[in-house]
DNA sequence: ATACATGTGTTGAATTCTCGACAGTTCTAT
DNA sequence: ATAGAACTGTCGAGAATTCAACACATGTAT
């Protein structure tokens, strides 16, 4: 691959470069000579690596999204929901988060308000098809709420990535593992909580709680 | 020059990783490997800008000593002496002292307990050679105090050198000027009140204090 | 409409850096 | 006392980067 320490050096100084810049000026503005002039490299050096400066923005971009995605794979929501119950945060889930956190500032220029909208949308839509509905699917009682099962699910979405959001624009003051048992400990309180709705409204199939195995 | 890029680069990588290296190692028991491998550099590539470890330790300090010398010899203890008595810091000063945060990395640890013992005294001979003797005799009356010359002289540069070490220690959170103020209203009300003491003895030819147009 | 600055890709020759290897030295532990 | 590990200084071949220069496009102000 590239073994070169050259190679490695330079696209991570471009890389850097480029999200230094694209948090001063917007997305778009921006120029080879910017990154080039910012990584202090030959601007010829650039077309060593990249075809384009649209291309280097892609291709960072769906870089990083298959770290994340990657490590996201890997959670099941079985541990998860089982981690909650015990007040531990799922190791697979710290994974995820250490990865935002070894990309902080990747992560908070994309997502912020000069980064790329639809990288958000990337993010939610994976946690709705691959986890979100495995919970519902696990529990299927939830699916039998008041709540019709498309609006639970972009209510799970929405709200565990608006925790990472402000977990990154504040800074990530906590740790990877902080953050994950604040959202695993959300994941099991408000599956319970919803559970107890049901059982309120329909109220007789009792069980203790959530509690899977 | 060293115009090429590729040059100043990993000479700038080098030196960060000495000094990165000294910190935590002494002086001694460094090794090419260690800077090389810190620096992300080809063990060979040192050899092509320096031909040993010492060499490359002297060469660092010398020019860094040379950088420190040269604001320093823009002193004029005329202008300082006047600046203090405005209550202001005298412009060439605070040169200095942005020199000292500019580098800041490199002179706590070169004047730290695991720098170089000869470095400060490097810096107090200069201090000596150059201006206290330049002050004492602007004011020829300042010698004929109780204290011995020798005494004064020695007294008057460690007295700033230490000034200067604390700030350094305590991670420069005082900007350039603030310490340039400090030190140039020491300076001043030293040589006053020395002064009143040559005055206190001897008692006789008054005068409205320092002031020196 | 024209000049003028700025950005884009691309090229070729020179330079620097990397990699892997070498023999020789020094340190350390057994 | 000796083997093993780590460091040193050096080398050649090859890869990556630099620099200066292109021609061309895109503004931008006068």
């Amino acid at each position: 691959m590239s073994m070169d320490r050259r190679k490695v050096r330079t696209k991570a100084l471009l890389r850097k470069a480029l999200i230094e810049v694209m948090e001063e000026k917007g997305p778009e503005r921006i120029t080879v000579r910017d990154l080039t002039d910012k990584a202090d490299i030959n601007r010829g050096t650039f077309y060593l690596h990249y075809t384009d400066l649209p291309a280097m923005l892609q291709q960072v971009k769906t870089e990083m999204w298959d770290g994340l995605k990657q490590r996201m794979e890997k959670l099941n929501p079985y541990d998860y929901l089982s981690f909650a119950t015990r007040n531990e945060p799922d190791p697979m889930m710290v994974k995820v988060f250490e990865y935002y956190a070894e990309h902080a500032d990747f992560f908070r220029v994309i997502l912020g308000p000069k980064g790329d909208p639809a990288f958000p949308v990337l993010i939610k839509e994976f946690l709705k098809k691959h986890h979100i509905t495995k919970i519902l699917n696990i529990q299927p009682e939830l699916a039998e709420t008041i709540l019709p099962k498309d609006y639970m699910v972009e209510y799970f979405a929405a709200s565990n990535l608006s925790i990472v959001l402000h977990w990154i624009e504040t800074g990530m003051q906590e740790s990877a593992d902080t953050i994950a048992l604040l959202i695993t400990n959300i994941l099991g309180i408000s599956v319970e909580r919803l559970y107890g709705i049901k059982n309120h409204n329909h109220g007789n199939k009792r069980k203790t709680h959530v509690r899977k195995t």
